[in-house]
DNA sequence: CACAGAAA
DNA sequence: TTTCTGTGG
């Protein structure tokens, strides 16, 4: 069960970094940041990225790490950061909370008894994205000129609803999720080297010949970061079940199958809580200077950790100048 | 989440 | 051929 079914549907395409300059990409801040907090921490010595005051701040070199790649293709990105969250998804936070905590006591037993791999598996599962972190982010994206967006529930979400409304050209995620939101084209892949993947939503419905609500429906029974799928239905068939029986009720139906919240879930899907409330600049004018100061100063990130980042950095915005003219 | 191998 | 389960990143 799990949303990465949605990829044997999902029509993919990549795409080369260079057809995308000029656009703009709404990335989904949480599942970016997580992406660097993940892979940047675990292969380098996390002392690098502590302060005296015992502060972890490896986003501040995710971040410069990983704009460039935006800024030398000229690719403005729009971050949208998580607002509150649904009573739903309440419920999941909760959970995690809960398992992040007995992670965090077996945590500290690997660490006495000095399992090296247990430690790493355990440190992975346990990262998370404390208030600091987003913070801290939010500064240094200020100091580089790059918008924020600031959703009421879910940035993934909010993302979607701005590509939806035309305000951005993409959104850029890793999950499959967007998709489900409606988003007309996700592109992923984004941290990663190497070409993004393109998925295209009408594409995707094209193909399986099936209504934005009808996705959501096979999302559902396959299953979805709010639910358990139905025992069973994968992919394949869940295409074919609600072609057959046209939307959920009439699977659940005829499989005498239950999915708990689902009218809930689809409305999270189809009608989730966003905002008019944005406006952004997509000519960018970085004070490189500031955030130098910001990161290596301010939060004692060793120089020698972002310095190149910063220079590919200038070395962009010095080639762009202003676009004032946008 | 991706990929691989087992299970159905 | 499709779904499930485990593992590693």
């Amino acid at each position: 069960m799990g949303n990465a079914d949605l990829r044997q549907l999902a029509a993919l395409e990549d795409v080369p970094l260079s057809s995308l300059g000029g656009s703009v990409v709404a990335v989904d801040a949480h599942n970016w940041l997580y992406r660097y907090l993940t892979t940047t921490v675990r292969f380098t010595r996390s002392r690098a990225y502590t302060t005296s005051d015992g502060e972890e701040v490896a986003n501040l070199v995710g971040v410069v790490q990983g704009l460039p790649k935006f800024f030398e293709h000229d690719l403005t990105p729009v971050f949208v950061f998580d607002g509150g969250v649904t009573d739903l998804k309440e419920a999941e936070v909760d959970e995690r909370r809960e398992q992040r905590e007995r992670y965090e006591e077996l945590l500290a037993e690997a660490r006495e008894s000095g399992d090296a791999a247990e430690i790493s598996t355990l440190e992975s599962r346990t990262q998370r994205l404390t208030p600091l972190i987003q913070e801290t982010t939010r500064d240094l994206l200020r100091h580089l000129d790059v918008p924020v967006v600031e959703a009421p529930a879910e940035g993934e979400a909010q993302a979607a609803y701005m590509a939806r409304q035309g305000a951005v050209d993409y959104v850029g995620s890793e999950d499959y999720d967007t998709l489900l939101l409606g988003a007309p084209y996700t592109l992923r892949q984004l941290t990663s080297s190497g070409d993004p993947e393109l998925m295209d939503f009408e594409a995707t419905l094209a193909e399986h010949d099936l209504t934005w609500e009808q996705l959501v429906d096979v999302g559902i029974l396959c299953g979805t970061d709010f639910n358990e799928g139905v025992p069973g239905i994968g992919p394949k068939t869940a295409v074919k079940l609600v072609r057959e029986h046209g939307d959920l009720w009439g699977v659940l139906d005829a499989r005498d199958a239950y999915v708990e919240h689902a009218d809930l879930i689809r409305e999270l899907f189809l009608d989730p809580t966003v905002t008019d409330d944005y406006d952004f600049e997509t000519s960018l004018s970085p004070d490189v200077e500031a955030a130098r100061a910001y990161v290596c100063e301010e939060w004692e990130v060793p120089n020698e950790e972002v310095e190149r980042g910063f220079d590919r950095i200038e070395a962009s915005a010095a080639q762009t100048g202003l676009d004032d003219w946008v």
